[in-house]
DNA sequence: CTATAACTCTCAA
DNA sequence: CTAACGTTGAGAGTTATAG
């Protein structure tokens, strides 16, 4: 019997930022999501006012002078290191864990059923707010997706104390009547779209779905919404995942700081992604077997004229080599340049990834040069690691790009750079 | 006609 | 002062294409 509990943060990035200058407690807070474009976090304060996840930043401005709210950009480094933590410390409390996002992780609670797994789920808690000074919560069930509504109850007190809620000890009729006050929409793998079409078969509340014929469900939808309902009647069909495996494709796009309209500027842009995406990919050892580029023009602009294109190159050899990949990005993006629009964004992917191992060089090859270029590549992602990104680069990039993403409240990198230390602290 | 590739849709954080 | 709206990845299902 499968036990599962879901180990998520409250408000993570915001917690995060204000977790550094306790000025902020209570002081409503938001994370923007990169270009500081759209709210992608909001502390307690916020949420309590109201405003809504995924509203762009401009939109907001009045409302958050108005109340005061203050407004970081994402600061990717601090949250990435401060998860780090928290998974080191739920680590702590068993050997079989899935870290889910960057917030959340599964943890097999199946060998601690002779506990109070309740008193289990606050002791985690409690040692997160301690040693870290962050406020999770937890849910616990007998599966993934359960375990994920438990972990919904438990944020909003639902049954039991706040932040913690077991459903292993919640007997059918309590779990039936809590069920029936949740909307179907709240259950994991329910989004916009599916959540529209079962309200309009009727299925309204998580029991709603929990009770439907699965068959239907399957034939109506598909075989992963009936698994869902399986999950919600407490046959576990999804497995912890405790190994990660390697990315099937890996991508690296963003949108500008500025419009570019010029071909110089978004060959400088597609370099610098594909350097990006190709130290990713030789961090998994794999090689890339194609290569996609896209530009587009903004979607939203009403009055400008709008365009997007995109285009996939095979590569004739497998390579994790940043300079082909930018030879051959740059001539894909030549192939889809149109003069005369301002571009918003740009992006690559890697596609048909392979393990450096597995790879069948080509007859032609020369096994001695490409051994070399390896070893460069190498050398290059230790330099950049050591001396960071873009110190040793291809020459098309530049050394300033003019269209970087806004980043206009950026608080420091406390746990990651001595400099990020605020000055405040060492009067 | 079938097997595979390519593309579309949906979801998640 | 104005204009301004994220990124990355997976899986399933459907459609197109090759042999």
């Amino acid at each position: 019997m499968p036990v599962f509990a879901l180990v998520d943060c409250n408000n993570f990035y915001a917690s995060c930022e204000k977790l550094f200058d306790p000025r902020l407690v209570d002081t409503p807070v938001v994370v923007l999501s990169n270009n500081d474009g759209c709210v992608v976090a909001r502390s307690a304060e916020v949420k309590a006012l109201g405003i809504p996840m995924g509203v762009p930043w401009f939109k907001l401005k009045d409302t958050a002078k108005r109340y005061g709210i203050v407004a970081f950009s994402s600061n990717y480094e601090l949250y990435a290191d401060m998860s780090d933590r928290v998974v080191e410390v739920l680590r702590g409390f068993t050997p079989n864990l899935e870290v889910y996002s960057i917030d959340e992780s599964f943890l097999d609670l199946s060998g601690f059923m002779h506990l109070d797994l309740a008193a289990y789920g606050s002791e985690i808690r409690q040692r997160i707010q301690v040693w870290l000074g962050l406020a999770v919560c937890v849910g616990i069930a007998g599966s993934k997706t359960l375990a994920k509504l438990a972990n919904h109850c438990a944020k909003k007190g639902y049954a039991g104390q706040f932040g913690v809620c077991d459903f292993t000890t919640i007997s059918p009729a309590e779990m039936t009547a809590l069920l029936a006050r949740i909307e179907v929409g709240e259950v994991w793998g329910v989004g916009r779209k599916i959540h529209a079409r079962l309200q309009e078969m009727g299925i309204k509340t998580v029991l709603d779905l929990r009770e439907a014929d699965a068959e239907m469900i399957r034939s109506r939808f598909s075989v992963v919404l009936e698994r869902t309902l399986r999950e919600l009647r407490g046959i576990s069909c999804l497995d912890l995942d405790e190994v990660v495996p390697d990315k099937q494709q890996i991508m690296c796009s963003r949108s500008f700081g500025q419009y570019i309209y010029r071909l110089p500027e978004l060959e400088d842009a597609v370099a610098s992604y594909i350097a990006r995406a190709a130290e990713k990919l030789r961090a998994q050892d794999s090689l890339a077997g194609a290569l996609m580029v896209f530009i587009r023009t903004n979607p939203f602009s009403e009055n400008e004229p709008k365009y997007q294109n995109s285009i996939t190159l095979p590569l004739p050899d497998p390579t994790a080599d940043t300079r082909i990949l930018v030879q051959c990005g740059l001539q894909a993006l030549k192939r889809i340049y149109r003069q005369g629009y301002a571009y918003q964004k740009a992006g690559v992917m890697l596609c048909n990834l392979c393990p450096h191992s597995m790879v069948q060089t080509s007859l032609f090859a020369d096994s001695g040069n490409t051994l070399r270029n390896d070893h460069l590549m190498a050398t290059m992602d230790r330099i950049n690691q050591k001396w960071g990104r873009g110190m040793l680069r291809v020459a098309v990039e530049r050394a300033q790009h003019p269209w970087q993403m806004k980043r206009g409240h950026m608080s420091s990198r406390y746990t990651t750079d001595w400099a990020g230390l605020p000055k405040v602290w060492a009067k």
